[in-house]
DNA sequence: GTCTATACACTGATAGAC
DNA sequence: GTCTATCAGTGTATAGAC
């Protein structure tokens, strides 16, 4: 009962700390970009000395670095749905609730990703050359199985992805805009319904994998 | 025949040397965002002593916000082909072509434009307020109208010009990123052509607007 | 109108006490 | 491990010669 603080939490400190960082550093580089964001303003935000950011990620970069790269990981765990489904109207269905949902959850974090992609991928040039290429490559081939076996109509699978891409990462990455366009008010939690639905809707019809219920 | 150039090009001058810082920093902007344009990369890029950079516009800000007004303004022109439309396939897909276009010959203004929406537009904020509410405003109606008339599918007539907006503009937008996936190449005509067509056939049959013809 | 030289502020990063 | 004080470098902006 005494100050013995050491076992109290382990090594359970600097994953408390570096939590604390990433978030901030998310929530600032999402706001004033790379360029625009500064170590004082993050330390800030954080609650900790700007000495201490440098001390658990040795420059700016390292740490704009780690939050791109964790974003990114989130981002490809949404394509689980998508490869676990039976047909289009399912998986489709499925990844675009997935994908709005990050949208919703982690606007910050997709607007990094965009502002990273914008400004030539400086930092995970690599990723894109070789985990997201993948990736594509194996979605495309699902789509393209999906289309021989006549369950949606033939598309470019590439072009219908950069759609789905497109389409869902607007509400996060212009969500600014969209506020103004909704009287100034964040959406509300129907009207994330009726954004899910109607993205849904005119994609699955577009492709020709909606069942002829309506 | 002497050294009077006096009325050789009358106040030309000042027209050309906007222009050329104009179409350099409105690159600059595009790649590095505002925080990471500096005013000499710009004169760089331009040609001309960073002190004129400040004699043309007094601040770095006031030549961004010059950049911004002027893509919006071409942004805006896209819209015409809309409301000179028939009806909602003729129009949509006229609106999608033009912006389409706009994302091949303007890319670097589309990203200024995202980038300053995504820093909860700084300098732009009355536009989104005032132009961009009416015109969106606008053709909502246009759009609703030709529900009534039952030209097409009922649809929420904003979550469609999101998706029109998020569709045509990620062309631009996420550019390196869909070069990356296309080979490290630029697209080509062939492929640009074949973009627009996904774009249009998915989203007119997705609202039920296309003709019965294919 | 144009350009060189410079003032002034700020930022990323670090040294060194605790 | 933590934090204060500080350095070196860079950026915007301007003064003043031409």
């Amino acid at each position: 009962m005494t100050n013995d603080q050491r076992p109290k939490k382990r090594q359970g400190r600097r994953e408390e700390n570096e939590k604390l960082i990433l978030e901030a550093a998310e929530k600032v580089f999402a706001e004033a970009g790379f360029g625009g964001a500064t170590m004082q303003l993050i330390a800030d935000m954080s609650g900790l000395p700007k000495a201490n950011l440098h001390y658990y990620f040795p420059t700016k970069e390292s740490l704009y670095r780690r939050v791109v790269q964790d974003i990114f990981q989130i981002w490809l765990q949404a394509a689980d749905v998508f490869d676990a489904a039976d047909g289009p109207e399912e998986g489709i269905s499925a990844y675009i609730d997935a994908k709005m949902e990050i949208s919703r959850r982690h606007p910050a974090g997709s607007k990094v990703w965009a502002s990273e992609v914008m400004h030539r991928a400086p930092v995970i040039q690599d990723y894109l050359e070789t985990t997201l290429a993948e990736w594509t490559q194996g979605r495309a081939q699902i789509i393209e199985r999906w289309i021989q076996e006549g369950r949606m109509d033939p598309v470019n699978p590439n072009h219908l992805l950069y759609m789905l891409w497109a389409t869902t990462q607007h509400y996060a990455d212009f969500s600014h805009q969209i506020d103004t366009l909704n009287g100034g008010q964040p959406m509300s939690d129907a009207q994330w319904e009726e954004a899910k639905a109607s993205v849904k809707q005119i994609i699955l019809r577009g492709i020709g994998a909606l069942k002829p219920t309506n």
